[in-house]
Formats: C-alpha cells, sequence, structure tokens
DNA sequence: TAACTGTACTACCCGTCATAGTACAGTTAT
DNA sequence: ATAACTGTACTATGACGGGTAGTACAGTTA
C-alpha cells in the first residue's frame, strides 16, 4: 500500500504523509480505516520506528488521522473535509504558478489543453 | 532590484536565481545586461559573497548569465530561451498539480476562473 | 599601481533528516 | 495476570545542506 523513494530529495516521513492523504482523497483510505502500526511500517519500509512516527504525529496534527496510544492510528472523521480545504489555500500558489508559464511565453490554449485532458480523465 | 525574504524557507541563493530569472522573463534584464558584483550584492542584501557566488555559479551553469572572471556577470544571450524551454518542461509537473486539485474536489470552473484570471491581467 | 572583478579553498556553526536504542503507558487476546 | 501488541517520549549519533567567515589567487580596468 506504502511505497518509499530512497533516491527522492523529499523526507521519508513526508512521502508517507502525502500517501496517506492522497489514498484519502481517492477515497481509498476512509474515516475509521486503521493504519498499519509503526512498528510493522517501519518493518516492511525498511525505515526507522522513529521515521514511521514523525509522519504519524504530523498527520495527527493537521487532524488526517486520530492517533490512540494502544489501539493505533485512524482516519478522522474531517480528513477529507481538513485535505480538500487545505487544497484550496493552494490556488494562490497555482496562480503564481500560471503567472510563470505566461511570462515564460506559454499560451493560453496549452494551459487550456492540460485542463481538459485532466479534467477529462476518467469520464465516461 | 533583489531582495532577500530572511523568513523563508527557500535558500537564499534559490531566492536570487529564481529573481534573476523572473527579472529576464519580465525583460527587465536584458542579454548583455551586467549584474551587481559578488561583493556588492553581498554588501547590499546583508548576505556572505559566498552564497551570492553559490547564485552565480548556478545561474551559469543553466547557460543563464555568463561570469567573466575580472569582469562580472552577463545576461547569456539564450537566457530567455533557455528559460522557457525550462518551464516547458514543466508542464508534465503542472499536470500532476491539475489531478491532485480534482481529486480534493476542486471543479473545472474554478480551474477556468483561474486561468482566465492570470491570462487577463494587464490586457488592453 | 590600485581597486575592482570572479573564483577557489578551508573551517565552522546550525538545523533537518534519519538511524539506533531504550523506556513507559495503554490495549487486547490468551 | 501474562504476553504481545499499540502509540509515545527521550537521548545520542551521523550525514547532509545552507550559510557564514576568512583568506588567497588570477584577470580586468582606470
Amino acid at each position: 500500500m506504502f511505497q518509499i523513494d530512497n533516491m527522492s530529495h523529499i523526507p521519508v516521513y513526508e512521502q508517507l504523509v502525502g500517501q496517506v492523504e492522497m489514498y484519502v482523497l481517492k477515497g481509498i483510505l476512509n474515516p475509521g480505516d486503521r493504519l498499519p502500526s509503526v512498528r510493522s511500517l517501519a518493518g516492511s519500509l525498511a525505515v526507522n520506528p522513529n521515521t514511521i512516527q514523525k509522519a504519524m504525529a504530523e498527520l495527527d496534527r493537521k487532524g488526517i488521522i486520530c492517533s490512540v496510544p494502544g489501539k493505533g492510528c485512524f482516519i478522522s472523521d474531517r480528513a477529507g473535509e481538513i485535505l480538500k480545504e487545505e487544497h484550496r489555500g493552494e490556488l494562490k500558489e497555482f496562480k503564481e504558478q500560471l503567472r510563470r508559464f505566461r511570462m515564460a511565453g506559454i499560451g493560453r490554449d496549452e494551459i487550456e489543453n492540460c485542463v481538459d485532458e485532466v479534467y477529462s480523465e476518467g469520464k465516461k
């Protein structure tokens, strides 16, 4: 379910956070679902338990999961809601990227093509 | 002309690289233009000369500027061309971002609004 | 000659990422 | 109750990158 890219410049714990969030957005992980334990994840991913715990702590801090000592880590009820709100906030940064594209001479039609392509994926 | 945000998590030398590239794309810096010297920039920006030099080395490596010992650093003839090509390569990453937005429930209309807004800025 | 230019090099500080090992408290099944 | 799990906390260590500090060298220009 999870996989780590050791060659990536992105920290391992951030990769984990990102993958959990992605699975939540995709509906693969749903509220109440239990994540693998810190130690089992550390074993299967060949990563130090502390690194896994760091990812769990971050997810718990954001409200994506709910860590319960002795029981495990569970997807929070508001996980999807929180993530969607977070992405909405990234729209500002998105505009900055668009402005850079425009200055780089990338035409509006090229952008429109990308949007059309992505938002047509998986449609009937 | 240049300014550094010490509170940013982005390395100073990367901020400098980004600003030079931005000015090139905006047409404020043009081929042949001479950048302030390493030491004067270090002084005015209150940054170590080594940090400035690191930015210059990176810009020289990418072909954006041409460093000439004893004379100075000058905007390369192909600077604009190189930057536009670089941004074109980022279209793939742009699509990934779009997919994340779509999964986060951001509608196509919201994206279209952003595109329209950005590509309408500064138009007659 | 003097004052500039870019460049190279070493040394050091600091923060982050990751590992390693230990320990403690809560939960669950036997 | 015991054993085996669960999350959590803590210290110590090593590696790496960003940044500073200082020095030095070679090319350019007035």
